[in-house]
RNA sequence: GUGGCCGUAGCUCAACAGUAGAGUUCCUGGUUGUGGUCCAGGCGGUUGCGGGUGCAAGUCCCGCCGGUCACCCCA
């Protein structure tokens, strides 16, 4: 590497974040119980790489995603290669590739980072991290409702109350016939769908609509949708839902969802919050995607959900877990000779399963419990003289500052019990 | 990609266009086998970067970078 005079900048670059351990903790318990609750439903992890041919995503995602939102470049083979804006493609891929050996229906689940090359702001970044279940190979209000409920299931996980947020659910079929009762052509309907997707927040939203598909067939299409409370097949759902133990679930028809490969049920959760009132996250069923790869019609469904959504929904609600090192124990060295009974010791603990790390420094005792205590390390050990000639031990617990004194073989029997 | 607001010590923030500060963190000592409290001292800045106007710029103007909010889009 050449040298420079000039300071490297230690900001991380545009739109993606650093993890300091006390992110990482946050970030690792939210993966955690996104990950028990999809096994729980019986769910397998698969991933891949970042890296997608960038044809993966053409046509599929949306085009405005595609286009302006990735992150795409020509590498050294002339390949067009895209950063995966999300994940779904690539899991249609893999199903598709070994479809005629994966046993159907495939229940898999990632926890995955994707990137959006766009402006960040809150809860809106270049890259985040989202867990991606599907049920590939079913059709049906089953597979439907266990998607949801495990959705549901990491909001109750993650500490939710189902008064903290509600599901609504939609179905892309409804818009369809009534696509089809108006006769629209074919190439509007993804435009429409879009726009009937931010219909509330739209300054123009009627003009827009009207331009689009005539004043007629605005004006009967908006008719129809609002006629629309609900289904014969979403209140199946809602059956099925309620005997999954959701009951937070109401169904909305304005939920569309931007992509466009959804052919039936879409779903979106939201926070009730009044601070925070928005969309969290979502998914819905599409029947039509694995076709693409040349396979016979094999239907999905599934849903995605981000971690910095979810991390700011724990906030708002107070959620958040309290920070606590992987490190249990600190071994505090008193004396120069003690150095080799103190790294024993820890080895022995290490054995026995114990987290311990060997304060080395040479500083005093008060300045290693200093440090311990800013780590928040909950137990301590101090080895000198007296510890190496009589083998027991003074086990100190530094949140509440009780000690006790144990031979070598019953102290991580003592810091087990005590961290419960 | 469009528009608004913001950027001063590691962090949270002061400073009328006129000597860059406080609290906290960090380091040292009070205290050579036990932390949190307290006391004393110390380190810490080209005021995000670059240009312009002024006798004088943290402060006013322009550009860039970054953050944030609203669009766009969506997680």
């Amino acid at each position: 590497m050449k040298a420079t005079n000039k300071k490297l900048s230690t900001e991380s670059y545009k739109g993606v974040r650093d993890f300091y351990p006390e992110d990482q903790f946050i970030q690792k318990y939210i993966f955690e119980h996104m990950a028990r609750i999809c096994e729980l439903f019986g769910y397998e992890e698969y991933n891949a790489s970042v890296l997608e041919p960038a044809e993966l995503f053409r046509g599929k995602t949306s085009e405005e995603i595609v286009n302006e939102q990735t992150y795409t470049f020509t590498d050294r083979g002339e390949r067009e290669v895209t950063l995966r804006p999300e994940m779904t493609p690539t899991l249609a891929r893999m199903v598709a590739a070994r479809a005629r050996e994966i046993p159907l229906p495939a229940r898999w689940y990632t926890i995955a980072n994707v990137f959006r090359y766009e402006r960040p702001q809150r809860g809106r970044l270049r890259e985040h991290w989202q867990l991606n279940a599907d049920i590939v190979g079913v059709e049906g209000t089953e597979a439907d409702a266990e998607v949801i409920a495990v959705a549901h299931g990491v909001m109750r996980s993650l500490g939710a109350d189902e008064r903290n947020f509600e599901i609504r659910v939609s179905d892309r079929r409804i818009l369809d016939s009534v696509y089809a009762e108006l006769d629209m052509e074919p190439e509007k309907h993804a435009e429409v769908t879009r726009l009937l997707d931010r219909r509330a927040k739209h300054e123009d939203f009627e003009g827009t609509l009207t331009k689009l598909v005539g004043e007629k067939k605005a004006r009967e299409l908006m008719d129809r949708i609002d006629r629309t409370t609900s289904t014969a097949y979403l209140e199946e759902l809602r059956v099925a839902l309620e005997h999954l133990g959701v009951r937070n679930m109401i169904v909305d028809t304005k939920i569309t969802r931007g992509f466009d490969y959804y052919t039936g049920m879409v779903f979106e959760v939201f926070d009730t919050d009044t601070a925070n009132r928005r969309s969290l996250f979502g998914g819905g069923r599409y029947d039509n995607l694995l076709s693409l790869f040349g396979t016979a019609k094999i239907p999905a469904v599934g849903f995605a959900m981000g971690d910095v959504t979810a991390r700011d929904f724990l906030e708002t609600h107070n959620l958040m877990p309290s920070y606590a090192p992987a490190t249990e124990l600190m071994i505090a060295i008193i004396e120069e000779d003690a150095k080799g009974h103190a790294m024993k010791l820890a080895q022995d603990l290490r054995r026995e399963d114990v987290t311990v790390s060997v304060n080395f420094s040479g500083k005093r005792v008060g300045d290693q419990i200093r440090y311990a205590d800013k780590m928040k390390i909950p137990f301590v050990i101090a080895v000198g003289a007296k510890e190496r000639e009589s083998g027991r031990y003074t086990v100190k617990n530094l949140s509440s500052g009780a000690e006790i004194s144990l031979p070598a073989d019953r102290i991580a029997e003592h810091l087990f019990s005590s961290l419960g």
